[in-house]
DNA sequence: TCGCGGTTTTCACATCGCGTTCACCGCAAA
DNA sequence: TTTGCGGTGAACGCGATGTGAAAACCGCGA
């Protein structure tokens, strides 16, 4: 249900346009590369723009059950989304670390 | 139980707003960098508004047991609170001591 | 069936941030 | 002054997070 409102609505962040039901996130009109992965990541945590959102329940969202203690596969594909979130959009932090919760999408410089 | 009503709950003073189910605190809608622990020690504080808590009751709510004898740890997040509260609104001072017992959450100028 | 390119997941190590304690200071009460 | 309490900077140990690299996986075409 949530999942069918992401890939139904549109998500825009400065510069930067995500659009679920195309699979592209957009800068300045220009594709990204994400990989699927990386655009759900990407698009549930623009989807909770400005709240904190567990990394369970982040987790969740993408992968539609909980972690398993140890998975470290979610900090990965948020170091590889600000990698190229950053290349692509140096000005703009993107996602937040709230150290023992999870993260927080917010455009801030 | 109480707790859960924390969670639930969230409590507002001048621009200052704690959203503990949220696990943040904001002013002005931005949130404040605080950790965990921090949070914890100010919704406990804020819940109680306007009343003296002894340190006891106060630790106790947040540890969840009696602090030992010569633990400065809630001194130390008092601090904590005020000096980042104090930055972000300069005009409010928040947490009062009330020496040889504990602290009050009052918001004045 | 096999190999290949791209993707996802896991691993290992580096780094960071938090909770706690310690040390020292100032202050208030007596 | 003395005594005890609270304020706070600093340090420390450890768990959380960042991240490059390897391994596992997967779809596809030869």
């Amino acid at each position: 249900m949530r999942a069918e409102q992401d890939r139904a609505q549109r998500y825009r962040a400065g510069r930067l346009e995500i659009r679920p039901d195309e699979h592209a996130a957009l800068v300045d009109g220009r594709p990204l590369r994400l990989t699927v992965r990386e655009l759900q990541v990407l698009t549930e945590l623009a989807s909770n723009a400005e709240r904190i959102m567990s990394r369970e329940e982040l987790y969740e969202g993408v992968w539609g059950r909980a972690p398993r203690r140890s998975d470290r596969s979610l900090d990965v594909y948020v170091s590889r989304l600000r990698a190229k979130l950053g290349s692509a959009l140096p000005e703009l932090r993107l996602i937040h670390t709230h150290n023992g919760i999870g993260y927080r999408f917010s455009p801030e410089s």
